[in-house]
RNA sequence: UCUAUUGAGGAC
DNA sequence: GTCCTCAATAGA
């Protein structure tokens, strides 16, 4: 047997575990279905089949539903393996937001997603024309998505909050920790510290199949292709 | 060199 | 979905 198939292996058997405990449903895993990265569970009792793949470089693991007709109970389970692997901390009473950027074709989009209690309060998604920004890539579409969820805290009145990034420097500018080199860098530091906000940091991994995270990416994305 | 991220190309 | 290479951005 394989490292990276015990790996698989033991990432459903933990999942498998956690929705006996949480939903009270039934997971099987298909021996027969093991590949490099992925096996199946079936849960009968809802009539609900998923893929877990599992990517050992990255030690990352995602799941995707095969043959399910019911969006509600699909629904159930992704906001399990949310749970599962990233806690419950989404359920405080804090704002949360996911936040990323990305940089196509010369283009830079951002894009967020606004949460209280799990559910969507607000999504914004643009493209960042200003040449300023736009000479950071990706980097620069990142931070506008964090100034805009600090805008909308403001605006809304919002003492506290947490906020979900994927790429380092959204902290590490925005605390201090990176000495800051540019311009942009330093104007977003300098922001962000002056803050009247109780901020909660919290690193997530790019394409780990974080549901919030991947939803803030295909905003972004979708802003500059629908340009 | 390492880390994070964004893309392009290729392999299965 | 997984793997590899190449280029870029921002840092340690």
């Amino acid at each position: 047997m394989t490292k990276c198939r015990q790996e698989v292996e033991h990432v459903a058997r933990e999942f498998q575990r956690y929705l006996a405990n949480t939903l009270d449903i039934q997971a099987e895993l298909d021996l027969h279905s093991f590949r490099d990265y992925s096996v199946s569970l079936d849960m009968e009792s809802i009539n609900i089949r998923v893929t877990l793949w599992y990517s050992p470089k990255r030690k990352t693991s995602k799941i995707t539903f095969i043959q399910s007709q019911d969006p509600a109970k699909e629904e159930k389970i992704r906001m399990a393996w949310y749970g599962f692997h990233h806690g419950d901390h989404l359920e405080n009473g804090d704002v949360h937001a996911f936040v990323d950027g990305s940089y196509i074709d010369g283009k830079v989009g951002y894009g967020l997603v606004i949460l209280r209690k799990g559910v969507v309060l607000e999504e914004m998604k643009g493209v960042v024309d200003s040449p300023d920004y736009r000479q950071h890539h990706q980097v620069g579409g990142e931070l506008v998505a964090a100034v805009k969820f600090f805008q909308w805290c403001l605006k809304n009145k919002i003492s506290r909050c947490t906020i979900h990034y994927d790429y380092e420097g959204i902290q590490k500018w925005g605390t201090g920790a990176w000495k800051a080199n540019k311009e942009l860098t330093q104007k977003y530091g300098e922001y962000v510290q002056k803050l009247p906000l109780d901020i909660t940091w919290d690193k997530v991994k790019s394409h780990s199949g974080n549901l919030w995270n991947e939803r803030a990416d295909r905003l972004a994305k979708e802003a500059i292709k629908g340009e």
